[in-house]
DNA sequence: ATTAACTGTGTCCCAGGGACACTGTTTCTT
DNA sequence: AAGAAACAGTGTCCCTGGGACACAGTTAAT
């Protein structure tokens, strides 16, 4: 396995390879994974096979193999390129304001790519650019008297918030999705078993028409995270 | 969609079936759910096919079909039977420690069953008991001045918590596992490239070995909850 | 000019999800 | 009691997808 995953690193972070003798590749990894991505965005990425990238390419399935070592690599490859740049670090932003650019615009991210959900479960090798988003994070909680590990729990915290809200903002999309009915079989169903649900049936119930979801569990934590800043300096 | 969404409510909410004529059913979807367990224990959800399941039982594949409608279904109600019960509303317990102990429970369950993660990504069809945990958490903070969207919003905000730090807890897993190396990789690209990383590099500089982040981002978001819940009653 | 390395392709294999027709079994109805 | 209807489990078939492998064509170094 570590084979594999030095391949993904070298793939993800090596030089962008070096050809020497034969004839020159028609195809790139930039390429591939555009389309990749392509066909995640529109269809999703359960859509996404070897076949269909490599047709959208006007290439053979088998011709990606000379490019990446398989499909896991080839998603790994759409993640780093479907990711972009975190927001740019802005002197004389508090901590609290770059915390909010930052999720604001992963947010903005998930949304667009719905798919990275899917693609970024489970143990995997970061790129470049997804650490850049760590690294942003954590910069941004320099000097307030965090430690290491600390700075590193509320990346995560705040990372698994916004997950989480686009989690179940997909599952609200009202377009032609399939999942469209999700959420119109789950709220019938809480009222018709509103006797072993009453708190879930009332929180239900009022409904503000605006989805304060994200910037609600983010003013939290941020709150929290501020309550401890304060202790530590006081 | 809706009749495969209807189709999934029936078996994870309607009655447990109501054979009348033919020969009795051998299996159970009970049985069936079990042995989609075992085997997602023991090797990831990814292992989990028809072909295996109907092996353990001593059954064909096809006739798991006369019991679940496909693979999808079949997922959820693993879901459902691995998803415990909720630790019990104890009379003159606060809020905080009823999420605490809700978010200790739900992180210990992750921790059993680590293909909950991958099962449970993506709109789909919840389960009674996965119900009653977002029920338990909601009525926890009943009368502390939050509105029914605020209180949905805090259960999600804690379940994503949870969720990322179960992600990489898996991620660091020192057991046998293929995804063993992750971190050992992580570790030395970070540090390699650590002139594009001063702030992470700095941050993984100092490790104290205890696993604090499950306990540092629950009490960041009580903190920040309680703060909220002081302003509303002031 | 020859050779070695490399690219793209066609063919093959296997696993997994699912459709369908078929046989056997049980219970309801007449 | 006897037929009929509904249901259970099976075997066979098809499709899609991932991947191995040998091959032919192409290019640069020697």
């Amino acid at each position: 396995m570590s084979e594999e995953a030095n391949e993904a690193v070298r793939l993800l972070w090596g030089p962008p390879a070096r050809p020497s003798r034969g004839p020159k590749p028609a195809l790139s990894l930039g390429r591939i994974a555009a389309a990749g991505v392509a066909i995640a965005d529109a269809e999703g990425l359960g859509a996404v096979s070897m076949q269909k990238v490599a047709g959208l390419l006007d290439f053979t399935k088998m011709s990606l193999y000379r490019y990446v070592p398989g499909k896991a690599e080839l998603v790994a490859l759409m993640v780093e390129a479907a990711v972009g740049e975190p927001p740019p670090a802005v002197d004389g932003l508090g901590w609290r304001e770059q915390l909010t650019a930052c999720s604001d615009q992963l947010a903005r991210m998930l949304a667009e790519h719905p798919w990275l959900l899917d693609a970024t479960v489970g143990p995997r090798v970061m790129g470049p650019k997804e650490l850049g988003w760590l690294e942003r994070v954590v910069a941004a909680l320099d000097g307030h008297g965090l430690t290491g590990p600390e700075r590193m729990d509320t990346a995560v915290l705040l990372a698994g918030h916004v997950r989480g809200i686009a989690e179940q903002a997909r599952a609200a999309r009202p377009d032609g999705s399939p999942e469209a009915k999700l959420l119109a079989v789950l709220g019938p169903l809480v009222h018709q078993h509103a006797d072993r649900f009453p708190a879930l049936a009332a929180a239900m119930a009022t409904q503000d028409g605006r989805d304060q979801a994200l910037d609600f569990g983010l003013e939290r934590i941020l709150d929290g995270l501020e309550a401890l800043i304060t202790r530590r300096a006081g």
